[in-house]
Parts: C-alpha cells; sequence; structure tokens
DNA sequence: CCAGGTATCGCAATCGATTGCATAACGGGA
DNA sequence: TCCCGTTATGCAATCGATTGCGATACCTGG
C-alpha cells in the first residue's frame, strides 16, 4: 500500500532507524544533515505517509483528543469546534467529537469509547455541575474544560467571564433606565446558569437593585421552558420593566412569553440574551445579547491542552477567564414611562 | 497500563492467541464455548480494553472514517453529523470532523491528513460539481457523498430529492394563487445550487409558468448576497409575487431584500425556503420552508458505507435520495389582488 | 602517536493484536 | 485396534515506527 520506513531505508541505502531519526524533527540532529536531506528527499519522491498506528503503539500515544458536546445542534458550539479544530490540527493533533445529549449515561458511555481509542486527553463541554466521571477522569487524562467550570475538583478551565458579562447586561440596562429588572435563570444543575445566577444577584446589588422573586430558573435550556418561566414571573411581578435571560434560547422564549400576554418588546419589557448564536440578528425583535468569543474558548482551550501534553511536570491549574462583549441590537428599548 | 491480551491469557492459563480469538465474534466458534466464557469473564474483571492501534497495525484497518464538512457553523449540517455519528458508533466506527469553509486548497489539505491517519473511508458533503480530488480519491477509498451528488464521477451518495422540494414549493405557492414566481439560486459552482435551480426551471414549466429573466444566482451562500440578488431581481421585474429562495439563508436574504425596498413579506411577496435551519420558525416572519431530513442524510450516508466496508465486491453504486416536506409558515400568503 | 570525545549510524527489542500453520487430543467408523 | 477427521489450542511471524545500546570512524589535544 502505502511506503514504509523501510522503504525508503532500501532506496537511500541506510537502515531503517536513522530514516526515522531523520524524519522526526526532534532526534534529526543525530543525523548527518546530507543524509537527512536525502532522507527527505526519497520520502518526498516515494510520498510517504506516517503510519500513526504504528507510531502510536510503540509510543502509546495517538495524537487524538476526545472532544465531548452536549449536543452539537446548539448553535454554541460549533464555534468552540472550529477553534478547538484549529489549533489541534496545527499542532498534529486530531479532535474525536461525540455529543452526550446532556444525558449522564450516554456521556459515560462515550466518554469509555473514547479512552477504549487511546486518545491524550479531553476537552469537556458538558455542563452538569456536580460529576463523578470528572474526578476519576481527570486522574488518568489531561482534561480542560471549557464553557464551564468545576466546583468540585479543581480542573484547568477555559471560559467566559460570566461575572462580567452579566454586569455588562446589566449596566446597559440600567443605563437605559430600567430598575426592575428580572432573570430567567438556566437550570440549577447547569454550571454557566449557576454561574450566570450569581453574577446577577451580585449585579444588582452592586446597582442597589432588588432581586428577590425576581429570579426563576427553568429546567431545561429551552425555548419552551422559558416561556413557561418568563410568564411567571411577569405575572408574579407585573412591574417588571426588563429581563436578562441565561441564555439565547431563553431570551427568545421570554420574547416568546411577552408576545404570548399580548405584550411588545422591547416596548413593555426589553430583553437581554447571552452567547449570540447565530441568527439572532434576524429574528423579531433583533436581540440585544452579551457575546461570547466561542472561538477563542475552543482554540484556547486546544493550546491549554497541548501545553499540558508537553509539560507533564507542572501542577498549577490554569482557568483561563476570556472577557465577553455586549451587542446593542433591538430587544431593549428604554423602559416606558408611567402615564 | 491498561491490560492486554497477554494479562488475560496469563489469568486463565491459555495462550493470547486463543484470548483474541475468544474475544472476537467473528473468530468466537473456533475455541471452546467454555474457555469463552473464562475469557469473557476475566476480560472483565480486568476491564481489558482492545487497544485499536495494535488491531489497526496488523489489520491496516483503522475503524475511523472520515468526515468532510465545508462548515459546521451551518446549521444544516450538525444535525447530518449528529446522524453519521450515531450510526458510526454503533458499528464501532469513530467519524473524524474536519472543515474545508469550502476552500479547495483546505479541502485538499485535511483530506490528505485524514489519509495519513489511515480512515477506512469518506463521507463528503463538500458542494463543490466540479472537484479534481473526488476522481483520485474514489480510486484509493470507499466514498459516500452527502448533501449533493457528483455530475463527472459517478459516486454513491445521500440527498435529498431536490426535484421533488422545489415541485412541493411551487405547488403551494401555485395553490395560493401565484404565478409571477422568481427564483434565488443557489453559487453555480454548488451542486445543490444547480440541482434545485434545474428543479425550478422544470417546475415551472410543468405548472405552465414562465422563468425567463427570474433566475438569478448568489455568488456564495450569504445572506448579504441573496439581499442583493433578489433586490435585483424585484427591480427588474416588480410584478414578482413570490420568491423562492435555494436555501433558508437566502430566503432570510430575500426578505430582507423586500424588507429593505420597504416592501413586506408576506403581503407584498411571499417567501419560500429550503432545508428548515434551526430557528427558522422565530425569525420574523417564520419562514415557510422545505425541510429535509438532515440526520436521516447522516445516518444513510453512514449505513451505505458501512455497507462498502463488509461487502468489497459489489459494484453497484447506490444514490438514495430521501423526501423532504414542506413546512407552512408565515412567510407565504395568497398574492395581493391588484387594485 | 595515543587517549578520550563526539558525531553517525546499525542492531534488535518492543508496543499489542491478528492469523496461517502446526500440533495435540479426541471420537467414530471400518 | 488403527486411521482419519474434527475440535481446540499453541507457536511464531507480522504490521511499521521508535529507541536504548553498542559499534565504528573521525577528530582533537596532549
Amino acid at each position: 500500500m502505502s511506503a514504509t520506513l523501510k522503504d525508503i531505508a532500501k532506496k537511500v541505502g541506510i537502515h531503517p532507524a536513522t530514516v526515522s531519526r531523520a524524519l522526526n524533527p526532534r532526534t534529526a540532529h543525530l543525523v548527518n544533515p546530507a543524509t537527512v536531506a536525502k532522507v527527505k528527499k526519497a520520502a518526498a519522491a516515494l510520498d510517504y505517509l506516517p503510519n500513526p498506528m504504528a507510531a502510536g503503539l510503540r509510543t502509546s500515544r495517538s495524537h487524538t483528543i476526545g472532544v465531548v458536546i452536549p449536543d452539537l445542534n446548539n448553535p454554541l458550539f460549533p464555534g468552540m469546534v472550529r477553534g478547538i479544530q484549529d489549533t489541534l490540527g496545527r499542532a498534529g493533533y486530531t479532535p474525536l467529537l461525540v455529543n452526550t445529549d446532556n444525558d449522564p449515561d450516554i456521556e459515560s458511555h462515550l466518554v469509555a469509547s473514547l479512552s477504549a481509542r487511546r486518545v491524550d486527553g479531553f476537552i469537556l463541554a458538558t455542563a452538569r455541575r456536580d460529576h463523578p466521571l470528572l474526578a476519576q477522569l481527570s486522574e488518568k487524562f489531561p482534561i480542560v474544560l471549557i464553557n464551564r467550570v468545576s466546583d468540585s475538583v479543581q480542573l484547568p478551565s477555559v471560559a467566559a467571564d460570566e461575572q462580567h458579562g452579566i454586569r455588562l447586561a446589566i449596566e446597559h440596562l440600567y443605563g437605559l433606565g430600567h430598575r426592575e429588572i428580572a432573570h430567567v435563570a438556566g437550570p440549577a444543575w447547569s454550571s454557566t446558569g449557576h454561574e450566570r445566577s450569581q453574577a446577577f444577584t451580585r449585579s444588582m446589588k452592586d446597582h442597589g437593585l432588588v432581586t428577590s422573586k425576581r429570579i426563576s430558573a427553568v429546567s431545561s435550556w429551552s425555548i419552551e421552558a422559558a416561556n413557561e418561566c418568563a410568564t411567571r414571573l411577569i405575572k408574579a411581578d407585573p412591574a417588571i420593566t426588563a429581563i436578562v435571560a441565561a441564555n439565547d434560547q431563553l431570551a427568545l422564549g421570554s420574547i416568546a412569553a411577552i408576545k404570548g400576554m399580548k405584550r411588545r418588546c422591547p416596548r413593555d419589557i426589553s430583553v437581554v440574551g447571552y452567547n449570540d448564536m447565530p441568527f439572532m440578528d434576524i429574528v423579531d425583535p433583533p436581540l440585544t445579547t452579551v457575546r461570547v468569543p466561542q472561538n477563542d474558548i475552543g482554540s484556547e482551550a486546544a493550546r491549554l491542552l497541548l501545553s499540558m501534553l508537553v509539560e507533564e511536570g507542572s501542577t498549577s491549574v490554569k482557568q483561563v477567564r476570556l472577557t465577553p462583549e455586549l451587542i446593542l441590537r433591538s430587544s431593549t428599548t428604554h423602559p416606558r414611562v408611567e402615564k
């Protein structure tokens, strides 16, 4: 089939071991520059491609990384995957992508099958806060968490600065004159949901605003759940003039709720989303939202994991936070003056 | 690290080769059922995981499939990827996913790196109609095309029945009373764009409608390009009452064009999309569109490729067409009666 | 001219699973 | 009782790259 080291060796008239050294940048200095040149030429002529299985078998490193995503259909993740793929690929690594559907059982199963594939490390984007797998897995593999942090185990992670993002949203609303601001929070089991909810409470307090009865968490990251949730909030407290949603789906659900109650967004109630998924600029109304740098999160996570793979000694656990920005569109405006 | 066949062999007191045969369903009949049972128990006790590199090195089959996608950020593809992953995973295969950004150079590079990884086959979703790579690649690997067909080389493919989908759209508009129907077509180099454009012409003719000057192709699958394109069409022929767009992005661009010309959709001009991407139900106006079964396309392609991997003998080239359906929403209505 | 380096390269073992071939045990028919 | 065919298992080569160790040649300073 494809050419092997032995073929090159025969062609040049040297031993396969020397060919191996010549072709490996890390060991090329051990072999005569002239032979290196000859080897490279022969390799190109035979269009030699190293067999990763043979190399992997010997070195027990597959140069693959398991990437575990809750749901690829959620537009938040493809961007991150892109970032991961690009920087991993540049370093000669290949991501193995899987979906968990947010199901812990499926996740265990998939992680097991990735382990069987002998991945060199993991990038996990699964959202659950309490996860028994994490502790075990982190003992056997280098791991980087993305779009979340772990509160039980201390693990490297790359995520958005949720505190900052939520603050941006609230400062924006406050600047517009809003004082009665509610929060449609993410599921309690979700890491990001939890963080953003806490950030909401803190930022509101910093602005001297009250949050009592103004926070309600959905049971799942769905438009329908947010619809119910926002409806409940507004009914309980009709004075509400603005809603900060824990992500864009929840913002969409909140807008649906507002429409469902025969009120208008942003005229009656302003809504701010989070993530800036694709197409959020063309929904009705175009959504003001906090944009998280999805590509950067992915590439940063890949970089972090790669660095862990080379310098195994370092014990420092890096937790990277990327700064989000506020995207102003049309779902927010001044609160209506009371007549 | 992990247990090997030798470990199991030692534990049971037999030769590693026997263990290998016992664990392989295809050869298990060669070994005494009693020993098979003992081997399985021991394997479970040591939680043995076969080393795919060792197996792959010996058998030169990696049990991986290269999956080449133009752009994962396009919501059309994650669904297909899901379908692929699910059925490949069930068969013990792992997809290796890459993005090409519709760039032929990047594509060649990525395909090369997947070949280096010794994938067992390819699933290609790249859209270009004329592709030099295809012919060469198909000689060395089993290949299945998705969401497109090849017109130069005869290759297995899984795609939507574009003819049927476009017909659904036109029948719908015709039934509403539209007669002046235009088509915002996909790029000429695109397989789907080309097919849908041809289907448009044919279906229009079948309804006795004229298409002259009513078809204009965009240069890229973007909202902006469609905006320009639709603007041009409408200006050239103000009588137009409906637009069939070659996909949802183009439909969104067409709607933007209508709004930009201070006209309204669907009151002044109806628009039908294609694909039914996520969130097309909440854009303004909610988009009437032709839904293609994304998951099914993916899983069908995976099934097809897997079947090609086992029965290498068969020379028949299967070309599967899946039936799309029309999703009625609010971007279409009766044409306005002339005053 | 020799001892001690250094630069290059060959040798052979190794990673873990697979598989053609050989071998041993066993049972049944002549 | 002997021969032959199954059945069950062992043996050893093999896949292709990596790498510790040893060997050779060459060079430099003393």
